[in-house]
DNA sequence: CCTCCACCGGAACGTGAGGAGT
DNA sequence: ACTCCTCACGTTCCGGTGGAGG
């Protein structure tokens, strides 16, 4: 490698396009940003403030400004002698009793608390007692909370509602992250009403606002004329298409800079984005085949040897038999045709593959199926799937024999 | 106009895993 | 350790579907 023990030429600061990230400024996010502060400043002043419910779909800045605010929470209620600890809980922390003793682990600073075995009441007053060994202001922000609350109901939210009232010399306030604007319609009343939460809601960022946010990190990202003329637009058209997302837009333009150093240039260039955007889009689709369960797995490989099989046509029937077949081979259980209706829906839903109804007279009605993406990085993904891998030895005219 | 193809998709039910409460 | 509950996954049963061919 020629470049091996020199520095990159490209990149200066690589981190800083990572989520995580939190720069020092937020571009096009000062009203929520002021809406936040305005709420969370009681926290200082009145010792604790209302909750708070963030609403917007992924890479509207959310997790980024309530980090932001947190931060400064924290170190203005230094500055007047006020402990003001702001804890972000990762999207991770997946049930009530992990949640609690998370939060008591970190506000204690020691793990003494166990990770699990204990029952969630155990676990709620000992996360109960840490925060309130010492006077201190806690501010928690529960990351995808809508997911946390279609998975475990809202007690969580009716326990942390009420500890206040437990706390003898400390304060809880929490900020809730939320993709789902209408998950608190399914709230129990009494939560709804001892929540009291203020809502902001984030809109996405539009084609312009996504430039400047991508001009901002590429001036401490890269090194200085790394970037030709064009690359920064096209990255924000092309994100703007995907619904004002701006971890994406960073991802696009981190990646297009990789893309560039691998192939030994200092300059990034518009293909080099194009690329990207297409590895994107492959190493995403390979990401959500390799979640699959078994079945759609078999199913989809179904699909993809008729496709192979160059028939003008694919129906249902075609799927399901090289399915049966299929799954005999490799021992798995063969499911029925109904059940397998609802797996291609949910492949069609996915994106995976098309699926539309077709009437065919006396030929009766069938789904016409087609792939939706990329057949050879599609099977790459599936053959790598220990019990799909013995199909990686069959070649065109041998697994005829399947169809 | 009627039939009938070949599958669709709703409804009800069975099963087993895993969490909560006791 | 136990019962109770919920949930995902699958199955069985069955009425429904548009149009080519009679």
């Amino acid at each position: 490698m020629k470049t091996a023990f020199t520095p990159s030429g490209i990149f200066r600061a690589k981190k800083t396009l990572y989520e995580e990230f939190v720069p020092d400024e937020l571009p096009h996010r000062e009203k929520e940003i002021e809406e936040l502060s305005h709420n969370l400043i009681d926290v200082i002043k009145e010792g604790r403030s209302s909750n708070v419910l963030c609403f917007g779909k992924s890479g509207t800045g959310k997790t980024a400004c309530v980090k932001y605010v947190g931060e400064r929470m924290h170190t203005q209620g230094a500055k007047e002698n006020i402990t003001v600890k702001h804890l972000y809980i990762p999207p991770e922390i997946d049930t009530e009793p992990e949640l609690y003793s998370f939060v008591g682990n970190e506000i204690a600073e020691k793990n003494t608390i166990p990770r699990r075995g204990l029952s969630t009441g155990a676990m709620f007053s000992m996360m109960k007692e840490a925060i309130d060994k010492k006077p201190q202001r806690v501010i928690l922000t529960l990351d995808e909370i809508d997911l946390f609350f279609k998975r475990h109901g809202d007690t969580f939210l009716y326990n942390l509602t009420r500890i206040n009232s437990k706390l003898k010399q400390s304060t809880l306030c929490f900020i809730g992250i939320s993709n789902d604007l209408k998950f608190t319609e399914r709230f129990d009343p009494r939560v709804k009403s001892s929540l009291n939460a203020r809502e902001i809601i984030f809109p996405p960022y539009n084609a312009v606002q996504l430039q400047d946010i991508l001009k901002q990190r590429a001036a401490i990202a890269f090194n200085e004329n790394a970037m030709s003329g064009g690359v920064l637009q096209l990255c924000a058209a092309l994100s703007s298409q995907e619904h004002g997302d701006a971890r994406k837009a960073l991802e696009l333009l981190r990646v297009a800079g990789e893309i560039a150093e691998e192939e030994g240039r200092a300059k990034v260039l518009e293909a080099d984005v194009r690329k990207a955007h297409s590895k994107i889009e492959v190493d995403r689709t390979s990401e959500v085949i390799k979640s699959l369960p078994a079945q759609s797995k078999l199913l989809l490989l179904s699909v993809i040897f008729n496709e192979e099989s160059a028939k003008p046509e694919i129906y249902t029937s075609d799927v399901y038999n090289t399915y049966r077949n299929l799954a005999k081979e490799v021992a798995v259980t063969v499911l029925k045709q109904r059940r397998i209706t609802d797996l291609i829906n949910e492949l069609n839903m996915l994106g995976i593959i098309t699926a539309h109804p077709l009437y065919r007279g006396k030929l009766g009605r069938t789904k016409e199926i087609a792939l939706n993406i990329d057949i050879e990085s599609a099977k790459e993904t599936l053959l790598r799937d220990p019990t799909l891998s013995s199909f990686a030895a069959y070649k065109e005219p041998v697994q005829k024999r399947f169809l």
